[in-house]
Parts: structure tokens; sequence; C-alpha cells
DNA sequence: TCTGGGGTCCTAGGACCC
DNA sequence: TCTGGGGTCCTAGGACCC
């Protein structure tokens, strides 16, 4: 048995228990850049505020409506997220992490001793009481399902009480005779106008439908969910993380870039916090690539986007090998002329440390020191603030940053930003625990 | 003027092997 | 003139998720 637990608009809500004076006003959050409207709150959504939909397109009904509009804050959003979980593995013998305010539950063998119901009363009580966040709990015995009763709770929250017990087989069916199949998770677009044009509209139909045929029309994917839908559990409890298989840093520009020199220091700074993220993760990587585009909505200019990948002989984890392998990539799909919007550097073909083989015919024979190099950079900028130590090549103006332009202060995890609220009095009880 | 970022999994097709 | 069968590995692209 598995209960799915998400937290209700989850950035849209951070943003506003730190501000008990937007109680009752629409809030929505963009993204980077300040580009789409990411999440909104009940408010924002009744006055019709487009998930997904761009910022600038929504600016006279933002102005009309009085909707209060935030940049991502993400130290902040991280922070509220690491409370709900250590409060969920609290409760809950076994926690698996989906997304960052998202959890399944393990809720196996909880039957013999108690309701599943209460369970999730007490969840969303805990939860409430902790972080002053409300979710919605959905069980069932598959994680497709428990996705569906989650999604029926956020639904009718006045009916429910943000909790569906979807264990009853006659409650499921009445359930997915309701959902279209839109709706079910791991079915998307495609695949939902693919199902709609063969007839089967509902998910009661699409979990009645022959699993052989489902094969022979689509993959082993969709497969698994309408397996799934029927009771039987495909998608297994994930409690450790796996490791990586691939890291990327990418990010829109803030203004269109023409400069190839910016263009360097931008992917320099995306190849090394690739490679930070990569040491963090204890491997090393064989593949490195870059990508630029320019923006695919510009109707004016022709649009150009490309990739080029290196292959290292010999894996690393070293900043210095990564830049250079990222700039000799620009270097090959770089065109004067475009404003580009967009950059990124991927990392892949990871080793464990220890795990390498050094190749006989590699030239570049392995750094010295390298290890111990990159572990006094990673210690300070981790010591004293990122960016602290930095490479010539990221540059230091700078003019390709991302707007961010209504950010707001991060409340619980810096000291500086903490006096700026001013009146502690507006936190939430728990949150005085805060590690500073 | 202004359209996010970071992932996973699967499949098809090509290159190559014996 | 006739040109198999069985397999692996890699990559690009498509679909999905939050």
């Amino acid at each position: 048995m598995f209960a799915l637990v998400d937290v209700n608009s989850f950035y849209a809500s951070c943003e506003t228990i730190f501000r008990p004076d937007l109680k009752g006003r629409p809030v929505v959050v963009l993204s980077n850049n300040d580009g789409c409207v990411v999440a909104c709150n009940a408010e924002a959504k009744r006055c019709g505020v487009k998930m997904g939909g761009p910022y600038f397109k929504q600016k006279d009904l933002f102005r009309y409506h009085g909707v209060i509009a935030f940049s991502s804050n993400y130290e902040l959003y991280a922070d509220m997220s690491h409370r709900v979980m250590t409060t969920l593995e609290e409760i809950c013998p076994r926690v698996e992490k989906y997304s960052i305010d998202e959890a399944f539950c393990d809720f196996s063998g909880v039957r013999h001793c108690r309701n599943l119901e209460d369970l999730g009363r007490e969840i969303c009580a805990t939860l409430l009481l902790r972080t002053h966040l409300t979710v919605g709990v959905g069980v069932a015995q598959t994680k497709t399902l428990a996705k569906l009763a989650n999604h029926a709770a956020k639904k009718w929250p006045q009916q429910t009480g943000g909790v569906v017990d979807l264990s009853n087989i006659e409650k499921q069916r009445k359930l997915m005779a309701y959902f279209p199949v839109s709706e079910v998770w791991g079915i998307g677009r495609r695949i939902s106008k693919k199902l709609d044009a063969m007839g089967i509209k509902t998910t009661l139909q699409l979990a009645d439908t022959d699993t052989r045929f489902i094969r022979k029309h689509f993959s082993v994917v969709l497969e698994r969910t309408v397996r799934e839908l029927r009771g039987e559990s495909c998608l297994g409890f994930e409690e450790f993380v796996p490791t990586k298989q691939e890291i990327i840093c990418s990010r829109s520009f803030g203004e269109r870039l023409t400069e190839y020199e910016h263009m360097r220091q931008a992917v320099c700074s995306y190849a090394v916090r690739a490679a930070e993220k990569l040491r963090a993760e204890h491997q090393y990587c064989r593949h490195i690539s870059v990508f630029v585009k320019t923006s695919p909505f510009c109707v004016n200019e022709p649009y150009y986007g490309n990739q080029a990948m290196v292959k290292l002989l010999t894996p690393t984890q070293d900043s210095r090998d990564i830049i250079s392998a990222a700039m000799r990539c620009l270097c090959a799909i770089w065109r004067d002329g475009h404003h580009y919007q967009k950059a990124g550097v991927m990392l892949g073909d990871f080793f464990s440390q220890g795990v390498a083989q050094l190749n006989l015919f590699d030239e570049n024979s392995p750094r010295l020191n390298s290890e111990a190099l990159m572990q006094a950079m990673d210690g300070i900028n981790k010591k004293r603030g990122k960016g602290t130590l930095y490479f010539a090549g990221q540059g230091i103006q700078q003019p390709w940053q991302m707007k961010r332009e209504m950010l707001s202060p991060r409340y619980t995890t810096r000291f500086s930003d903490l006096l700026m609220v001013g009146s502690l009095a507006n936190m939430p009880g728990e949150l005085h625990h805060s590690k500073h």
C-alpha cells in the first residue's frame, strides 16, 4: 500500500507562509528569468492565471486582479522541502522523495493496526503544525492509483479533507470512470491524444483495455501504467536515491547574447557548476557536451540550435578538464550573427571513484593533486559562500546573468535576510529551530 | 521587450562482431 | 549469380515527470 503526499501549490505556499499580509490574495511564482508561471495559489487559479504560461502575456490580467508575483527562490523551497520530508520520515518508516514537494510513503501493513485514512489525516495535521503547509494525501495499492487518489483529494478539498483512501475496488472504478486518461500519471499530451483517437477516453476504459493491444500500439511504459491501474504494482518503492546518469546545467540569458566572449563566460560558468554537482555525486565523467540555441519564438530570424560532444579517454572530475572540453565544444558550434537565448553543459558516462581505468594512449596524464585541489576549492566555496573562488573564464561582470526581479528574502537560510524580515513573530512556530 | 530547468526511460536504427 | 542469423553497443529522438 502506497500513500502519495503532495504539498498544495508548493512554491506559492512557501512565499505566503512568511507574508501573512498576502492571506486571501492571489499569488504566483515565476520560473527562472521571470519567464513562465510555475506555481499559483487557489486564489490565483480562480483569477484564471494560466499555469506554465509566459508571464509577459498575463501581466494585464495580474494588474487587473492584483496578483502578486515572485521570482523563484530555490534556497527557500529546498529548505521548506527538507522540513516536510524529515517530518514525514518521523511518521512513516519508509519514505521515497519523489520530487521537491512530493513523497511516497510505505503504508503496507498499516491496515492491520489502524485506519489508512486516519493516518493520512495525521500526516496532514502534523505537517500543517510544523510547516504551515497544507498537503493532499492519496492512498492505494499501486503508485499510479495513489497518484490518482491524491488528484481526487486535491480536486475536492472540502468533501475529502485532503485525504482519499482508494483501496476499495468499487471506489477505484467509480473514480476512474470520472477521470479522463490525460489526468493519469505517465500519460501526457501525445499519448492521451492517441488514446482518445482510439476511443479510449476515461481512465476506466484504459484500465479495461487488453495489455497486448497497448503493447502493440504503445510501449512497455504504458503497459505498466495500465497494469498499475488494475491494482498490479509494477513500480516499486525506491527508498535510496539511485546515482545520477547525467548532469545538466543550462540557463536562459537575461538578455540575448551576440558576443562570443559573453557566451564563453556563460558556458564556462555552467561547466564549473556542472563539475561541482559531479563531485557532489562522487562521480567522474567521460562525456562533456555543450548546446547553444536562439529563441524558438523569434519569427524575424532563422532558428539556430546545435550541440557538440567531447569524449575523454580518461574520466575526470576536474573543473579545468571540463571547462577545456566545454570550450572545444562551443568553438565547434558557435556561429556569428545569432541572438543566442540559451546555452547548457551536459555531463554523462559516469564512473565511480577508483573504478576508472587509465587509458594507455591518453597523452594527458591525470593532473597532479587534482582531487585535493578540487576539494579545497569546493571547501572554500561552501564555507565562504558560492562564487568566493572562481575561474577567470567565468567573467566578472557577467552581463548574461538571468533576471530575478521579484525575489523574496531567503527567510530560513540566510541570517542577513532574516534580519530584513524584521518581525520574527510572523514566522510559524516550528521554524524557529532553523539551523541559524 | 518579455516564453524555465533538470531529469528519466524507451525505442529505432546504424555500426559492428562472429 | 547467389548475400544469414544472432547478437551487442551506441546515439538520437521522443515521450514523460516535477
